[in-house]
DNA sequence: ATGATGTTGAACATGGTGTTCGCTACTGAA
DNA sequence: TTCAGTAGCGAACACCATGTTCAACATCAT
């Protein structure tokens, strides 16, 4: 009931302080940004951000759990090699959307650190899957998990390339290339 | 003649800073080790430090340029896709040599910034070399940009793999690897 | 109205940065 | 060997960002 409530203000303050770190993000790197700047940009005093916030990268990534959250993997089988595993659509769709804090995370250069929890995650359960797809006894050209890891990395490089160029191709083209790129080279290594 | 002296103090300090800076790099996060830490370990006086680097970043950077001095692409033509834009083997090689301060960088999370410029260099390379390539009049399946930068992401994400396993295959090795697992996809984008 | 909770901003202690300067120690050349 | 020039030293300093504390004020539910 009183937590339900979660008073107005709190998320106002907290919606303040995400959006003058965004924009400035927008504006300069990210570790040039000041928690002066923050609280003067969004107009909030400075015990307000500290009751809030551990410090400045505590605000960094509650915001992006914040635009994390109501994202999760569907995982539509149409039987190609890649699709459950890695959601190459949704993702991209659900970057275009956000695509603010995205373009912010990017120009303040700490979208490395967020993406590289995802690629480690990524490979991981592409690496399983993998060992699944193997027929017995045969080994792979290339060891299992460097080409789990070539494939979320080059998730992860489309992805960059795609925000660097203003998103200039639709999610589902996006989605459509990662196939075409990554499925030749895991049938070959594969051996089929 | 006076720059050929170079009084060896010179060197020598410069030798113990960057040692010092590599050192605490293996152990600790580039952002939080200080100028002081890298001096006390250094034993080299506050002044002096000031006196050859203008800020942290310099000397990294400083050292950096000094690693990467010496090498230079050999560009075999041995007929592949792509063995003389991305000089692959080659690399894998003077980062072996070197790994010492790439495994200091690796931990220090300054690696990102260091290949991005890679990535950029040989990406642009790479678009050029492909547009020789396609026939005249043909589009790829998938854009030349993305391609290009798709072949110089994959470089990168199997040397970054190959830093965090401890170097677990030969250069040589790796060189195969990313060979096989770029050129299935060019062919079959390039469309044959 | 009242109590609970959120906000404010000044003041403060702390710690890192980069500069200055008088002194010492070493170097290479004659 | 001598000596002028150069490098190194480290204490002291001004500056600035961080994160904490606190007393006063604002807002809301009941």
């Amino acid at each position: 009931m009183n937590e339900q409530r979660e008073d107005r203000r709190l998320r106002r303050t907290r919606n303040l302080l995400t959006g003058a770190l965004i924009d400035l993000m927008v504006e300069k790197r990210y570790d040039s940004i000041t928690v002066q700047q923050i609280i003067d940009r969004a107009g909030v005093g400075r015990s307000t951000f500290y009751a809030h916030y551990r410090d400045k990268d505590d605000l960094l990534l509650s915001g992006f759990e914040a635009a994390v959250d109501g994202f999760d993997a569907h995982g539509d089988d149409d039987g190609t090699v890649d699709s459950q595993i890695i959601p190459a659509l949704e993702f991209f769709k659900h970057v275009q959307e956000n695509r603010h804090l995205f373009n912010a995370l990017t120009r303040g250069r700490v979208i490395d650190l967020v993406f590289e929890k995802g690629q480690d995650y990524w490979s991981k359960r592409f690496e399983n899957y993998l060992k699944g797809l193997l027929p017995q006894g045969r080994e792979p050209e290339v060891p299992l998990p460097v080409l789990a890891n070539y494939a979320a990395g080059t998730f992860i490089t489309l992805l960059k390339w795609w925000l660097n160029n203003d998103m200039l191709y639709s999610p589902q083209r996006m989605d459509e290339m990662f196939r075409q790129l990554v499925t030749p080279s895991i049938k070959a290594a594969l051996g089929n």
